[in-house]
Parts: structure tokens; sequence; C-alpha cells
DNA sequence: TGGAATGTTGGAAC
DNA sequence: CGTTCCAACATTCC
């Protein structure tokens, strides 16, 4: 479920809701006080980026979807709400395995919603300047950045770096600056692609490097690696996607690999056991 | 079948 | 004390 453009379905699903009274609200979350909520009227559903914010007059409850979380309009899944609301008809609004947040009522106060890559008051020229900002970062952390381009995820990453031809270990800072600019552009215009064909139920059908085997330009196996700070899984063409190196980086001589590319393998084993205690 | 994944966070480690 | 790192969380799919 979890990137902005899911995000934006589920705003729209649940926009029948807006106006409408809670009667009772229940949940296995710890950060939500159920029993404020009974007769607090939802004032609007917004979001921003990956969350999903409930306006209620006195508070916000703030529903991040993560990686497994899921929502039903007047069903249950079998399986115990994270966050449950039935409205005056017994209409009910349930979310599962995600987290809930209570936020203070003023959203414009909170976040910036010109990062927000589906917000109608997103900003390239903001998101560029943040961009640039910081030279040193590398293309593949940058794209995964909520303060940045809020609501993109690692399809959106792999995506438009193989879009842009940008392999993903570049530094920002290396980047010409049209490069730079075609990135947030197409940050934007994946993200729209993204609503529509998922909306179509055909998004997988278009993913042209996120989970792919072969490059679809030039044929040749794209490489698969876990790379930069997120260590988030990336799939690029070497041949097709050119390497900007940062400063550091380049070298007059050779060919210039990055120098501490993504760690190599295993990350550290499984946890021990649970001590009793 | 188990490992990995459209993600974030709290707290440990440095 | 500020910054970085990583394990935990939990469900679904291949």
């Amino acid at each position: 479920m979890p990137e902005g453009p899911s995000i934006v379905i589920l705003r729209e699903e649940a926009a029948r809701f807006a106006g409408r009274t809670i009667v009772r609200a229940g949940g296995n979350s710890k950060a939500v006080d159920y029993a404020a909520l009974a007769g607090q009227p939802i004032v609007a559903l917004r979001s921003w980026g990956k969350h999903f914010l409930i306006q209620l007059p006195d508070r916000v409850l703030r529903i991040h979807l993560l990686m497994f979380g899921s929502y039903r309009i007047n069903e249950r899944k079998d399986a115990e709400p994270r966050l449950s609301l039935v409205f005056e008809d017994g209409e009910e609004f349930n979310f599962y395995t995600c987290s809930v947040k209570t936020l203070p009522p003023d959203l414009d106060a909170q976040y910036d919603w010109s990062a927000d890559v589906m917000s109608d008051q997103w900003s390239a020229r903001v998101a560029l300047k943040k961009l640039r900002a910081r030279p040193e970062m590398l293309v593949c952390d940058a794209t995964l950045d909520q303060e940045i381009f809020s609501g993109a995820g690692n399809i959106f990453k792999n995506e438009v770096l193989f879009r842009i031809r940008v392999h993903p270990l570049s530094a920002v800072g290396a980047l010409p600056a049209a490069k730079q600019r075609e990135l947030v552009e197409q940050m934007r215009v994946y993200a729209f692609d993204f609503l529509r064909w998922k909306k179509a139920f055909v998004l997988k059908q278009h993913w042209l490097a996120h989970t792919k085997r072969l490059c679809p330009r030039c044929e040749i196996p794209f490489l698969k690696a876990h790379l930069g700070k997120t260590h988030r899984r990336s799939f690029y063409c070497e041949r097709c996607q050119k390497l900007y190196a940062s400063g550091a980086d380049a070298r007059p001589t050779g060919p210039g690999r990055p120098a501490a590319s993504g760690r190599t393998k295993a990350r550290a084993p499984a946890r021990p056991a649970a001590e009793s205690r």
C-alpha cells in the first residue's frame, strides 16, 4: 500500500467520511485516546506523502501504513484493527498494522506541503534548492528523502533513475544542473504515472527497472544491490545509467569507481534470543 | 518454505 | 552531545 500515490487513493476512498461524526473508536494503538474521539466530527481528510491525516477539531490522527499496513471501509479483516472508527449509521473505517500518532491540530505548522510530490502545493523549485544544499548526498538516498520528495519510495527511486539514466551512486552535486532539474521533474511525473497505473491495476506492468532482471534498453542484466545510507534495493544498468562521481571521488586518472560503495553483503546475523528477566 | 520486501523509528553505538 | 547505524515491527508474496 505504501507510496504516496497509494495514500492519495486512500484519501479519495475515505472522502465519504468528511464532515461525519465519530460515534465510537477503538483499536490496539497505544497512541490514541479512543474515548476522546467519540463525538468529534471529521473536519478534513488530508495527506502528506505517505502520511494519511484525519483532521478533527482538537487533534489530528496520523496514519502511516509503513510496509504492510492496510485498511478497510465497511469491512473487517481477520485481525485486530490498530484503529477503528465507527460513524452514526454504523459505517466503519478500519486500519491494520500501521503506525498511528496523535498530532496537534494545526497541520500547516507541522508540514511542508511543497515537499509532497502528490500535492497541488508541490514545488519543483523548492525541491531543487533542497537538493543543491546537499551536494554530497547520493541520488539513491536523495530520491528516498521524505523532506525533499515526500511520498516517494523505492519504486520511485528505481524507475526515475532509470528514466533519467542516472546511476544510483551518483552524487547530487556532481549532476549537471539540467540533470538535477530533470530528476526533480521526473519524480513529479512518475508520481502521477504511478497513480494512474495503480488505479488501473497495471502498476507492475509498467515497471522498467524495479525488480527487473534485464535492462529493457540494452538488454544486459541489471545490477541489483543495496545502496546508500538507506541500503534499499537498487536495480540499475551500468551501461545505460551514467555515474556522476562526486568531487572527492573524481580522479583525473582511472575510471573512478565509487569509493565506498554500498556494502557488499550479509547484514549482521539475527538478534540473539530474547533475554528472560 | 523461508526469506525478502512499496518503510520508519527509537535507541544503541560511536 | 550530536550524528550514524541498525534491529524491531508485521504481512504478503514468490
